[in-house]
DNA sequence: TAATATGTTACACTGTCTGTAACAATTTGA
DNA sequence: TCAAATTGTTACAGACAGTGTAACATATTA
């Protein structure tokens, strides 16, 4: 999956886990909800649960169940644990001028760059919660109520 | 070539244009300089010419040469001429669950949020023009002495 | 007219993305 | 106890995009 794929697919998962909370919902129900291959949904929400977001049970009655309150849970959270490469991605040439100390001065300047804008990024995405995205979407939660 | 493969490699490119200014400069010469392929960098000028960002002339004693001042010239601009792609490109999943119109309001709803942050990635390097990045670099630029 | 540019297209190679499948391990409920 | 259902993980073939390179028509100059 792409980085915006993965991203859109698990915030999908997570505000309707927000919404039945506190039933588990199993891959194939998440799956014909949101409309995301079953397989490639549990491998991100294995991710997510290795970061507490959400948490598994295994069993005939067992899914995933929200474990972090859609008020605090944002955007950056989920994006850092499904995704390892930054979203700003950098990759500059290699060195192979006849101006290797010049080239690698270039390279320089754009890595600190595009780690700036990485970091404008992320702080944008730390304003957006789960929450209000639901709320934007008039999605009902029922998480903060149980 | 990646977005900022692309990117970074123009910039130098550019660069070497702005300090041997108001020399032409053939593809072999600016590869050899900056390390990058010859055939690569005739396409990536060519896109650039077509912005009129430099300007080339065909023949034995021809090349490119810079037609912008480096004071003038952003980055911002330099990408568009480059990438018709947006820098943080969205791919969401196509709607094919059981609940579609609930899942395009997902999509509009990313769709608007990362052309948002396009909007930031955008101002922030209208505001990097060629010269402050070869001031920062200490290189000489020629382009408005002559 | 020979030499040297650009501009464009093509191509094989490579690595990555994608959707799917498979299966071990685990848990539940009858 | 055991069948059923679930997660968690790995594997894989096909599609797709990025890469470097080559080739060549066209244009220009000395």
């Amino acid at each position: 999956m792409s980085a915006s794929t993965k991203l859109s697919t698990a915030v999908k998962a997570l505000c309707y886990l927000a919404e039945s909370y506190p039933d588990p919902k199993s891959s194939t129900q998440i799956s014909n909800r949101i409309g995301a291959n079953a397989s490639k949904l549990r491998q991100l929400l294995s991710m997510l649960s290795k970061q507490n977001i959400v948490k598994s049970e295994k069993g005939i009655s067992g899914g995933f169940i929200l474990t972090k309150s859609p008020k605090v849970l944002h955007m950056q959270e989920i994006y850092c644990a499904i995704e390892d490469r930054k979203a700003f991605h950098l990759d500059v040439c290699q060195s192979n001028g006849e101006n290797v100390t010049e080239t690698e001065k270039f390279n320089s300047y754009f890595v600190d760059l595009f780690a700036d804008v990485q970091i404008d990024i992320e702080n944008k995405m730390r304003n957006i919660t789960i929450l209000k995205i639901m709320e934007s979407l008039n999605i009902p939660s029922n998480y903060d109520n149980k």
